[in-house]
DNA sequence: TTAGGGTTAG
């Protein structure tokens, strides 16, 4: 009973089941431990997994692989990769289930280069990689954007014969999406012999964040004319792909679509994405009104962008009610506090700026520096905003130039390329 | 009866 409700998804009625058992001091063995801990990992639940711990230290049931291995997804899951990661190491058998387990905890922990550790250590151990490991550190260079090292894993599976089924397609799909390279994505898409809600919406949402609305829209319809029913995640990707290219109308006919033909209901996602869309098009009145009016309340992801839309389009007095909404939900949110005065110094309202800036040191809140990740020759490089201690420094700096400089020009902003700084301004960072 | 992988807004 308790493995069929976990595999079904109803995880608290398995858990349910569990204390009842508990109640009615029925002893559970290996089997049913490892069930409930099944159920803990899909409920995050990680104080009945504690029980289990005990359970099994004080009846002499031991630790076996796969038991270790089902706690280790549960602390995973719940956040506690330290401690699964002491089991992990400590265990004296591993298979590959349990290498997987702990390569998914530390890309979820966004910790993905110890992810990586971890395959090469594998590697080293003989121990070969299939295709649940390759999903999750396909995942890790999507997260890093690191294009060359995700070609090098596609090569990899090619090249171990690996299969590529609808889940390890789909993630390849995204990587190749979040690293910005289209045509890889696309390919990789029309490679796929079956494709699901998930594949088709990592297409969707990547070609509309790299620039490709009106392509994501044919997409859309492409999946629609394919008897494809889109999910609430979709729409997510939609609306983007409509705020993204500037279609206003579009995005407002999406949007009314979720309900009326798919029974969906927009959640915070979406009001969020409608937001954006009238905040790109300069509409500021419409965006707050949305805020205002959204029967959802706004996340710090909706007021943020909002806040973000008035400082493209410096509107002060948006930009002043918005941030004293965030400032009341998140006081210790530095992000706040330098968008409001970017906002005033932009528009050469110095004392409010500074205003501002007093008030973020009377508040001892500090804004973590702006970090970004550049691959080279297969190399992963992290640099903080102002950062010149980087050996490669000088390198990265003169290509962040040439990019801001193409992305002007394509605007018409600057004709002569010069005119971008070498490096970011003191002042800025 | 038995542990692991993919899509989400500024």
């Amino acid at each position: 009973m308790i493995a069929a409700n976990t595999k079904w998804g109803r995880s608290a009625e398995a858990l349910g089941l569990y204390r009842r058992m508990e109640r009615e001091k029925v002893k559970p063995n290996d089997v049913t431990l490892l069930n409930v801990l099944a159920a803990c990992a899909c409920a995050r639940d990680l104080e009945t997994a504690e029980r289990v711990v005990e359970h099994v230290k004080s009846n002499e049931i031991g630790f076996s692989t796969v038991l270790s291995a089902a706690l280790m997804d549960v602390y995973c899951k719940c956040g506690q990769v330290l401690l699964a990661r002491k089991i992990f190491d400590e265990m004296p058998e591993r298979n590959l289930v349990c290498w997987n387990i702990m390569i998914k905890g530390h890309v979820e922990d966004s910790n993905y280069m110890e992810a990586l550790n971890l395959f090469r250590k594998m590697q080293f151990r003989g121990i070969k990689a299939d295709k649940v490991t390759m999903a999750s550190l396909v995942l890790a260079c999507a997260h890093l954007g690191a294009l060359e090292l995700g070609k090098w894993l596609h090569a990899y599976i090619k090249r171990e014969g690996i299969e590529t089924d609808v889940v390890l397609g789909t993630a390849l799909v995204d990587m190749y999406a979040k690293c910005g390279s289209v045509n890889n994505a696309v390919n990789m898409f029309d490679e796929m012999p079956r494709r699901d809600v998930m594949t088709w919406t990592a297409l969707i949402g990547g070609l509309a964040t790299c620039g490709h609305g009106e392509k994501a829209l044919q997409m859309f319809e492409e999946m629609r004319a394919n008897g494809m029913k889109p999910d609430s995640v979709t729409f997510v990707g939609v609306l983007t792909a409509c705020s993204h290219a500037g279609l206003v109308e579009e995005g407002r006919a999406h949007f009314d679509s979720m309900s009326a033909l798919y029974g969906i209901q927009p959640t915070v996602e979406h009001y969020g994405c409608m937001m954006d869309l009238f905040g790109r098009a300069g509409d500021l009145e419409k965006a707050a009104e949305l805020v205002r009016t959204m029967p959802v309340s706004p996340d710090y992801f909706v007021l943020g962008g909002l806040l973000g839309a008035c400082r493209i389009h410096g509107n002060v007095a948006i930009a002043e009610s918005t941030s004293r909404r965030l400032l009341e939900l998140h006081p210790d949110h530095g992000g706040t506090y330098v968008l409001l005065s970017n906002i005033y110094s932009s528009m050469g309202k110095w004392d409010e700026a500074e205003g501002v800036r007093e008030l973020m040191e009377e508040r001892n809140v500090r804004k973590p520096p702006g970090c970004s990740m550049v691959e080279i020759d297969g190399e992963v490089h992290e640099f903080f905003v102002g950062d010149e201690t980087h050996p490669r420094s000088p390198e990265i700096y003169a290509m962040v130039r040439d990019m801001i400089g193409r992305s002007r020009e394509a605007r018409g902003d600057v004709a002569d390329r010069s005119e971008v700084p070498l490096c970011i301004p003191e002042e800025e960072k």
